[in-house]
DNA sequence: AAGTCAATTAATATCGATTTTTTGTGCGGC
DNA sequence: GCCGCACAAAAAATCGATATTAATTGACTT
């Protein structure tokens, strides 16, 4: 979202508060996608008043990750097959088009953020670690490309596959493939300024996850 | 945005209502790009609550079209050049992506959508009925994408460019050039299912009303 | 003259209560 | 037995007031 957030760390606002919290559990399907959100519910739930409730609320909104009707209410963003092709396809398409941006505008300066997010993401043991160093390598990728509404978008989407992660096995789908190789041919390509390559290379990382996951959510 | 507005009409809530005043006042600049909003301010001058205008402010936020800094309140989106280039940038990626997939898919109830919606444009007489037809056209043109989120990027970026359009030259740069000939042209290649000539003309229509702007915003 | 800090002012965020609106339910009428 | 209507319960929206936080001012120091 566009909630400006200065060097975090203290805690600040109860909207804050209770809008990072109620993030976290509709992507872990602590909060199952499509379900009716209740103020009330919510409110006795993160201990917290009836206004930062809905006003976290409204900013989920702007992720994609609640819905609002007018006068009735929020709920969970639906999800579905349909849905999750949809954000994949546009995650290929922008981001694509991200790291071309990027590669072409190379600096040392952000090469060296890019050694710095790989080298992060390697040493990231426990899983959820890893989760944040994996969000900040790929927008590290992107974020040469100087366009913010781009990065937006794509860090709009890639939460939104998060969602689809814990859907499909409860968010631990990273050892079942050799990822690590998937994301140093793509570093690799990025650090040598190879457009193509690693283009290529991050659309075949997206299309593999995806079908891995496309398969899982219609096992199950 | 994505307030689900089924059939609209009445006046629903005050949010809405506000939401829809506010909405107007920043496309057409009566609340400048980058201006502080003060919820009091914008209380007397709607005549309605604080929460409504609250409210409307964070909706506002999933539309990028108001900024929202924690614990320092909002302001009307910034608008420059380089976001205006973005802007072009982005609907041209993404509207040729719903155009293909649009005419890909094509069937006789969009054809048939499409047909009365390029007519209705055609015989909007005043600036601001054919402003509505005008967008109307646009997203029909994409609405067969089947890809909801695709079509309400488009429908966003679609809205931050009025900005522009205003900002340039007081909302009215419709008769400066022949758009309706590139409409056409867009549209019977749609009709005709000709992918690549319906996106190369839509692309170029962009492109021309970009670069137009663009001089406009630079010479002033 | 510039910079810092404290007191003041202005604006935002939040609460608790009230008003609307929607949703759910049971009672006749057909 | 099913539809429509009034009524009751639940939830959302809104208000008005208060508590917090940020911005401003101006005296005071260096």
């Amino acid at each position: 979202m566009n909630m400006i957030d200065e060097s975090s760390g203290r805690e600040t606002s109860a909207t804050r508060a209770a809008y990072i919290s109620l993030r976290q559990m509709i992507l872990m399907g602590t909060l199952p996608a499509g379900q009716k959100l209740k103020i009330e519910q919510l409110r006795t739930l993160l201990d917290t008043g009836a206004s930062p409730v809905r006003e976290a609320l409204s900013l989920l909104t702007s992720d994609m990750l609640v819905e609002r009707i007018d006068q009735r209410g929020f709920r969970a963003a639906p999800a579905s097959i349909a849905n999750f092709d949809e954000i994949l396809s546009l995650r290929c398409t922008l981001e694509a088009m991200a790291l071309r941006q990027s590669i072409t505008k190379a600096t040392p300066d952000w090469e060296e953020r890019l050694v710095l997010s790989h080298h992060h993401m390697k040493r990231s043991t426990n899983t959820d670690t890893f989760e944040d160093a994996h969000k900040s390598f790929h927008m590290t990728l992107l974020s040469n490309a100087d366009s913010p509404m781009l990065e937006r978008y794509c860090s709009q989407l890639y939460d939104l596959n998060i969602r689809y992660r814990y859907l499909a096995a409860g968010g631990d789908n990273y050892q079942t493939r050799d990822i690590r190789a998937e994301h140093d041919t793509i570093f690799e390509a990025a650090v040598q300024r190879d457009v193509e390559t690693a283009s290529e290379a991050l659309l075949s990382h997206y299309r593999l996850t995806g079908a891995y996951l496309t398969k899982q959510l219609t096992d199950l």
